[in-house]
DNA sequence: TAACTGTACTATTACACATAGTGCAGTTGC
DNA sequence: GCAACTGCACTATGTGTAATAGTACAGTTA
């Protein structure tokens, strides 16, 4: 878990906040907990301490995270709630992929199946 | 019509890229017609020729187009079918963002419906 | 007090994008 | 043949961002 590409044109430190806001919405990591040190996260993951600062001071300005100085990072109370929030805006995301495939002439029904199938393949079972 | 977005975190000659292809499916650009010279086009768009240069580059490698030094740049003859092709493997780029839809919690219906009304604003009329 | 924590800096490296400019060989129309 | 076009290759430069490296400081805790 927490599978860090390097080769990815999306930054480290974005698949990082990715990476960590899908701890929490899969319940991996629990609302107040406490996460690892950001040193000791850039150890882990073989990263820079600052790379990790950069992708923990994003989910702190996002909600999701609040950092007490001294004493550690925990998952915000309402972290799930406010990511969800968040991906759902991201439905013009799909609106617009959408489009493109509709353009490049994709039958409908193709792509309404996959992404039924995408979906159930997540949270039918 | 071929709208470049400066500002974007898409690189410019990927636009330029994807706008092309979008003139030659919607039929806006014919097979086997020239486009406007590199040179030209520069002028039009308003940006450098090394960078409408490097968009037609990746486009000849893609089998979109063809270019005959000394003649110019055509539309490849079965341009569409390859633009489709490819495109179509663009499925999975669907199917990972409704994962992640998924399992932030967005309805299952919301989506369907949000790709079947954007499919339909493009294809329907 | 010692060892941890987050935070704030500066500096450096690396890379991709975009621009600027030059030159050359192939093609076309006069 | 010649002029004017074409694509193409090349070097150089500027810019922005990501990532790394290192240092320092203040708050917290055992």
């Amino acid at each position: 878990m927490l599978v860090i590409d390097k080769m990815s044109r999306k930054p480290i430190y974005e698949q990082l906040v990715e990476g960590i806001e899908r701890e929490i919405v899969t319940g991996l990591m629990k609302e107040g907990e406490q996460l690892p040190s950001i040193r000791e996260l850039s150890v882990t993951l073989g990263m820079n301490p600052n790379t990790v600062q950069k992708a923990i001071l994003e989910l702190d300005r996002l909600g999701v995270v609040f950092s007490s100085p001294g004493r550690g990072v925990f998952v915000a109370e309402n972290a799930v709630q406010m990511i969800r929030e968040r991906t759902s805006g991201r439905l013009t995301e799909m609106r617009e992929l959408t489009c493109e495939l509709a353009r490049a002439g994709v039958d409908r029904e193709a792509i309404l199946r996959a992404v039924a199938d995408a979906y159930d393949s997540v949270n039918s079972k």
